[in-house]
RNA sequence: GGGCGCUUAGCUCAGCUUGGUUAGAGCAUCUGGUUUACACCCAGAGGGUCGGGGGUUCGAAUCCCUCAGCGCCCACCA
């Protein structure tokens, strides 16, 4: 043999060596590591295109998924790692299973956190009445104070961000392993987006579910936009309850209790209990406001609750949600006081709408509010009614819960503005029913959806005054006299779609006409992000546009989503679909948990607690993050452990392992099907036949954890056990030999799918040793692979119940495992003792025993002494 | 105020739908072993009155009632 170092050393000739040539696993390492393989894959799928999806694929053959397009302007954090690793879990179980997975990517980037980002990012703010400058050049780093700039100006800003931004989402995604085809792209600014968000209010407007009307809007006065009920968050706020005296002849004292007296001004009626008895002389008459001297009426509602302060509430246009509910119900007067800047505005006493006693002193003492932030203003009015004595006590500080914009930094104004809406309240009960329709996975997230449509207080107002979103494609006639007709839209052809209203002209007009009398004027606004995101399958599937692709996919699967946007997303998006289709959007509802920080708070970037996504993978590796990710259940909140990661890893180094050894003693002979199956063989097979099964039925209960478990239980056992057992036979070339060869080879073509889904490089990496293609494409393991094994999992658990306690006995002993054991006398009963005796040659190799005696005692279920060889 | 979820070993979690081995796993701890599949390994050990109380049952982690703690969702919180 020569000794001369030669590159080919596996096939260097080794005469003795029990196993044939083989050829098998030549692109098998030495030492496998499953280190820097995910970016050789990643190249691999997309050159062959492994999750392309095939679109001649009939509908029932497609499983088609919504998946949530991430928000491009926010941070990368492990939320997205665990969520959507759930779902491509899902996703690789479907495509295995036969199913033509339709999987498409999409990047929500309109919107208001679009918006804030380019403000922060580049210093600029965005002033529409700036004509557009085509030399703009964007500032290096932020400018400060902000530059004001043009609105196309600014858009165009927010694209160029997106686009660096939708970058790096990607590389992430591709990392994770995300097996969605990124061809199937899309973005909520994109034009198909805009088309089909513009489109899908057309119709909604033409059918009567779309409507514009002025009312009393939740109003945010730093954004200065409408927002809608579903993103309002309640704070503990600090504030202080104030008792103010109201003059009336009918008491000795009347007083009130409030926490935003810098809206006295704003009074329209103060408001009791209709069985309150302290008011009831009160009800129906007039009575006085402090400093102001306004007469109000004093009216019953049911919703004053007497316990309240001191039973009688002050109303005014707007404080809170329930004025708003007051004003309406008892047709009261407007007297709105706060502007859109959330500042006090400059009103007249003595006209029409604030009548006054004393319209100059009124007028004096309201002009030293006027212009002052509501804070200010707050603290004005206190000393102001002190002087007058209309305060009754100093105010008493409080901690309560206000209304905020969640993305807000002041609480909620409620003011006076015209907007679009989208009829919900009206459907709640059919929206009820299509929720029963989808299958929630966990069932209980359910309850969320219901309580939130019973809480519904109006309908969902879709239209924002911002300016980087989906405008609304409608213009509006100018009189002669310069007044908007904002009664009779202008609508575009729906084949102009999509269309900016503010550059483009309606029929019939031509540019010279914007603004002017006699011409047109657009809508200004543009439409919530959620009137685009309830879009996502239609968005997907390129509905009306691409009606052969959209029936193949539609209603989709799989929405999988956070719970905390069930209010928003998963809601919106089944209006849409109600109305446009007459149907659910899709058929299952995955909801995934939170990450939360090993202090069980949710994670989240103001918490100054989030792993950096990227170095995670890296440093773990993807397959074992995944398999932290896949071990939760949906709908759990779940610790980020790195310990879970740990143990994925060492799972897929596991597999690794064990595939190189068993493809090794497989050799490159052609697998031939063994005359008879040894009976341990065939109980192996036996069991991994009933994990196929559970696996199986786990996913298709969406139990992913569960069927990770399963497999994951089943192999370590199957490393620590059976192929202890077998290994030694499986060297020979015998009949055992052959039966061995046989279910080592099945067995891992079976387990290396089992795991597929979860750790996808490994695997992969496993599989391309072996056999032609991907993984990812092979079949899902069907029961109908193991012929007609019989096997009995008993068998095998015997006789590793009884190496295993050789094994005990040698570690009690301090020994080796290799050690010999010159005698083994197995008590049993007759049943136990047929088993063991089944596997009676492969217990010897495996245990080194000298001499194995089987005792037959009834009722004994197992009883095994030891005797170790001298150790001399 | 209404609703949902959770509470099992030091830690992270299964098990509960359909009650029945001695309540499981991994990590951590401790004790050993092994270096031709794997030290990212192997073997073994210790560790739990299944949140409290009550009930149903021959039998309850599992079913029912109740209480407590934690978390979340919803609500017209002057």
């Amino acid at each position: 043999m020569s000794t001369s170092s030669s590159p080919d050393t596996s096939t260097d000739a080794v005469t003795d060596d029990p196993a044939p040539n083989r050829t098998i696993g030549v692109n098998m390492p030495e030492r496998p590591s499953i280190d820097n393989i995910e970016e050789r894959w990643i190249q691999a799928w997309e050159e062959q295109g492994t999750y392309t999806f095939d679109r001649t694929k009939h509908r029932d053959e497609v499983y088609s998924i919504d998946t949530p397009p991430p928000t491009v302007s926010g941070s990368l954090h492990v939320g997205h790692v665990f969520s959507y690793t759930q779902t491509d879990v899902m996703a690789r179980y479907q495509r295995m299973s036969g199913k033509e997975v339709f999987y498409p990517i999409g990047w929500d980037d309109n919107g208001l956190p679009t918006e804030r980002r380019v403000q922060n990012y580049y210093g600029v703010r965005c002033d529409p009445s700036i004509p557009y400058d085509p030399n703009f050049v964007a500032p290096e780093s932020p400018h400060h104070p902000p530059i004001a700039i043009s609105r196309p100006n600014f858009v165009e800003l927010c694209s160029v961000l997106t686009t660096k931004d939708e970058a790096v989402f990607e590389r992430l995604f591709r990392r994770l392993g995300l097996s969605v085809d990124w061809r199937q792209h899309y973005t909520t600014i994109g034009p198909r987006a805009q088309r089909i968000s513009q489109r899908g209010f057309l119709r909604m407007l033409k059918n009567g579910q779309a409507y514009r009307q002025e009312a009393p809007t939740l109003w945010d006065v730093d954004f200065q936009s409408s927002v809608a009920q579903a993103e309002l968050e309640d704070r503990e706020t600090v504030g202080a309850y104030h008792r103010i005296r109201f003059h009336t002849k009918q008491m000795p004292t009347l007083v009130i209790e409030t926490t935003r007296p810098e809206l006295l001004a704003a009074c329209v009626a103060l408001v009791a209990h209709p069985d309150d008895p302290r008011y009831q002389t009160l009800f129906g008459t007039q009575v006085t406001t402090p400093l102001f001297e306004v007469e109000i009426p004093v009216l019953a509602h049911p919703l004053a609750e007497p316990e309240k302060g001191s039973g009688i509430a002050m109303v005014c246009t707007f404080g809170d949600l329930t004025d708003v509910i007051w004003w309406r119900e008892l047709s009261l007067e407007t007297r709105t006081i706060v502007g859109r800047d959330g500042r006090l505005e400059h009103i007249s006493f003595g006209a029409r709408a604030f009548p006054s006693i004393d319209p100059s002193r009124a007028q004096l003492l309201y002009d030293e509010i006027a212009g002052k932030t509501t804070k200010q203003a707050r603290a004005r009015v206190v000393d102001q009614l002190r002087d007058s004595g209309d305060l009754v006590d100093e105010p008493r500080a409080i901690t309560h819960a206000v209304k905020y914009y969640e993305r807000g930094e002041r609480p909620l104004e409620i003011v006076s503005s015209r907007q679009w809406y989208v009829k919900t309240l009206e459907l709640a009960d059919d929206l009820i029913r299509r929720g029963r329709e989808i299958d929630w996975h966990p069932p209980f997230m359910r309850a969320r959806y219901e309580s939130w449509i019973e809480g519904l207080n109006g309908d969902w107002n879709i239209s924002r005054q911002r300016f980087f979103g989906v405008p609304f494609p409608l213009w509006y006639r100018i009189g002669e006299d310069g007044s908007i007709d904002d009664l009779h839209p202008i609508f575009p052809d729906e084949a102009r779609l999509p269309i900016d209203p503010s550059v483009e002209v309606p029929e019939g007009y031509d540019t010279s006409q914007r603004g002017m009398p006699g011409g047109f004027t657009a809508d200004p606004d543009v439409m919530d992000t959620w009137a685009t995101s309830s879009l996502t399958p239609e968005i997907a599937g390129n509905w009306e546009d691409d009606p052969d692709l959209f029936e193949r996919i539609f209603p989709m699967d799989l929405r999988p989503q956070a719970h905390e946007i069930i209010r928003t997303w998963l809601f919106s998006s089944v209006v849409r679909s109600h109305s446009l289709h007459q149907s659910v959007p899709w058929t299952n509802a995955a909801i995934s948990g939170w990450i939360l920080d090993p202090d069980r708070k949710k994670m989240s970037k103001s918490v100054g607690n989030v792993v950096v996504p990227t170095e995670l993978l890296e440093t773990k590796g993807t397959d074992a993050v995944r398999y932290w990710a896949s071990s939760a259940r949906l709908g759990v909140d779940t610790i980020f452990d790195d310990r879970q990661m740990q143990i994925g890893r060492r799972l897929a180094i596991k597999i690794l392992n064990a595939s190189k050894f068993i493809l090794t003693q497989l050799g490159d002979e052609q697998a031939q099907a063994p005359r008879a199956l040894d009976p341990l063989d065939e109980s192996m097979l036996g069991a991994l036949r009933s994990v196929v099964t559970a696996s199986t039925l786990a996913f298709s209960n969406y139990e992913q954890a569960r069927a990770l478990e399963l497999s994951e239980q089943f192999f370590w056992d199957f490393c620590d056990n059976y192929l202890e057992l077998v290994k030694n036979r499986a060297y020979r070339r015998d009949e055992g030999a052959e039966s061995a060869k046989h279910a080592l080879g099945l067995a891992l073509s079976v387990l290396l799918r089992l795991f597929a889904p979860f750790l996808p490089f490994a695997t992969e990496e496993v599989w391309s040793w072996w056999l032609e293609g991907s993984i990812h494409r092979a079949p899902w393991p069907r029961t109908e692979e193991f012929g007609e094994v019989s096997g009995d999992p008993e068998i095998l658990a015997a006789v590793s119940a009884v190496l295993g306690e050789i094994r005990k006995a040698k570690t009690n002993a301090k020994q080796s495992m290799r050690v010999s054991v010159s005698r083994v006398t197995i008590t049993a009963d007759a049943k136990r003792l047929g088993e063991i005796g089944l596997g009676r040659g492969d217990l010897i190799d495996a245990g080194s025993i000298v001499e194995l005696e089987l005792v037959e005692r009834a009722g004994q279920d197992l009883d095994v002494s030891v005797e170790l060889a001298d150790p001399d």
